[in-house]
DNA sequence: ATGAAAGCGCTAACAC
DNA sequence: GTGTTAGCGCTTTCAT
């Protein structure tokens, strides 16, 4: 081991008795080096135990550059899938992914694109819904321009532009579609009393949620009253919460929409916790279609949206040549998945 | 914006009519500057939308330090849970987070190794179990050792040390006393004929729990031909296929232990289909306690592992003064918990 | 208090 | 082919 700290390039080159600059190009084999020099140096390297500072090499042009994605929680299933979508697709370009998570605090989210400049990761993903204010915005749309300046690229997976002619690419999925397929399947079924759980305003993707079952709603003939959006916001608790409040509270209704699996698993406990049964007494729904919603009891219907993708897509058109004339918006499908947490509305309760 | 790419502090400097080191000086704030040059150069760094090059500064010894966890999947909610606490610590003091993904491939896990000995990462954790062989040792003791020799540390995350005199931190749970008290459980609910489902042979997780489980089983007077191991490896696909060939067989048996969660899931999955019912037919039993695992059907009993524990404890060691007299070696506590999954034995299949 | 200069480890011209 | 030289952007002595 060389005195004190990791061997460098110098230590090779003397040992192997030879320049930095051959070492440099022996071991990058970008330039032709006589396989007997190789040979000395790439022995020299190996006895040091040498490794390239990357810092050094990124310096200097050289380097591996990074994908770097900010989401609100690596343990939720869905933005795990997107991570590892992201993990999955960028490894596969070389590129080294760095993946931070904000607990749903946008200020966390602003601060971790700033770090992600000083480090110059070529690509910032920013992944899944934001309660987005004015101040917000307008800060997004400086960092875009500073990233796109430094030749980074923004893309936003998930969420909607801020804004227009801000240089950001963005995948999303039409999560109004998806709400109004799914409220659909739940009025075909005869519910007219359908309450939507986990309204978040000011969450672009929970807002078009929401649009989407009222959409659904009104094209069925259900007037805007029948509509009834609890804004409890995401997660297995706050969707245990209020599910056991609504529950409570006596109000009449036949079927539920959760804004996520993870609400519905959290209703679906309460529902239990009730005395009540699914779908005998009220049908839920709810989306993402997260791996164990399948195992959840009974087996969750709710809306397919492909997380992997999104986050594979996402970093597909970030390292997408720019002058390649390619699609700066792109929206990926999503579909309902039937299993068994919808039945008739139960008469009792439909009253 | 800079002309071409991001503004240096040359540029600061020079717009704020001071020299470099001037800048930089006031913006790190740890040397004295009279308040009148500082906010004059605060603003033109403003202006310019000046960030420092993390690389450059890394390069001359400044500069956050990285922290980087290495697991087999971001997606499996207890690896998940593990990173959220690494995040969340690492994040706590001031470091940056690297999560990278080995799909189980101990070939890759290595390489992210040495990518991290190229980045300069101040922590290296590895977590979950592995398939260890000889070859395998032996490169984590040399890694270990390298990235001591370069004052970094090395901490294994719910895994033993490949072997003594290795620099590296281990934190991790008992996971055979976790797998032996279960399985009493099991035992003293009067199940005699239990399958161990999940077994991965070299993995040091596994091993350890189903050593575990053989253990119980001998304490309670079984003999050691009561035992029996599917080892079909972990995931939900897994368990799934192994459950259903299990039922298929004719094996006679009145209660399961999932490698864990994942396992369980797919076997859980795997009775509801052949039409048989849990506990009614069979009990099941898992292990890590994942989040979800309180919404299977039914909620699962299951080994509580601290996971994001694991992960905080794992960047707290290996941020602690090393002068310190610390322990190099730390297990966490486990303990079951009992939720729905276990009945008495069935009549029928116990015959 | 502030500037000049050196140098972190590496790569890329540019010689020879 | 291979060595020499010149930085990349920053911090930090050492002068002033």
């Amino acid at each position: 081991m060389a005195a004190r700290g990791r061997a460098t390039i110098r230590d090779v080159a003397e040992r192997a008795g030879v320049s930095a600059a051959t070492v440099s190009r022996a071991l990058s084999g970008n330039h032709p080096v006589p396989p007997a020099t190789r040979t000395r140096v790439l022995r020299a390297a190996r006895a040091l135990d040498y490794v390239a500072n990357a810092h050094a090499r990124a310096l200097v042009g050289g380097g591996r550059k990074m994908v770097a994605v900010v989401l609100r929680q690596v343990t939720n299933p869905f933005y795990a899938k997107v991570a590892e979508g992201v993990e999955a697709e960028a490894t596969a370009h070389g590129r080294l992914c760095l993946v931070g998570s904000t607990g749903g605090d946008p200020q966390r989210e602003l601060e971790f694109v700033q770090l992600m400049r000083e480090e110059g990761a070529s690509v910032v993903i920013l992944a899944g819904g934001v309660v987005e204010d004015d101040a917000y915005r307008e800060r997004v749309a400086h960092y875009a321009h500073a990233l796109a300046a430094a030749g980074s690229r923004l893309v936003l997976c998930g969420r909607p532009a801020p804004g227009p002619d801000i240089p950001a690419l963005v995948v999303e999925f039409d999560n109004e579609a998806g709400a109004r397929a799914i409220t659909g399947h739940l009025v075909s079924t005869g519910h007219r009393r359908i309450v939507f759980l986990g309204g978040l305003p000011g969450n672009t993707a929970l807002d078009a949620r929401v649009a989407g079952y009222r959409a659904a709603l009104a094209a069925h003939g259900l007037p805007p009253a029948a509509a009834h959006v609890v804004d409890c916001g995401l997660g297995r608790a706050a969707g245990h919460r209020a599910m056991a409040e609504l529950l409570r509270d006596g109000t009449e209704f036949t079927a539920v929409f959760a804004g996520d699996d993870m609400v519905a698993a959290g209703a679906l406990r309460a529902i239990a916790e009730a005395g009540l049964r699914v779908p005998g007494d009220i049908s839920l729904v709810g989306y993402n279609d997260i791996p164990l919603a399948q195992d959840f009891n009974p087996p969750l219907t709710t809306v397919h949206t492909p997380a992997e993708e999104l986050g594979r897509v996402a970093v597909r058109m970030a390292l997408r040549d720019p002058e390649e004339t390619a699609d700066t918006h792109q929206v990926l499908g999503t579909h309902i998945v039937v299993r068994d947490s919808v039945g008739p509305p139960s008469p009792e309760r439909a009253q």
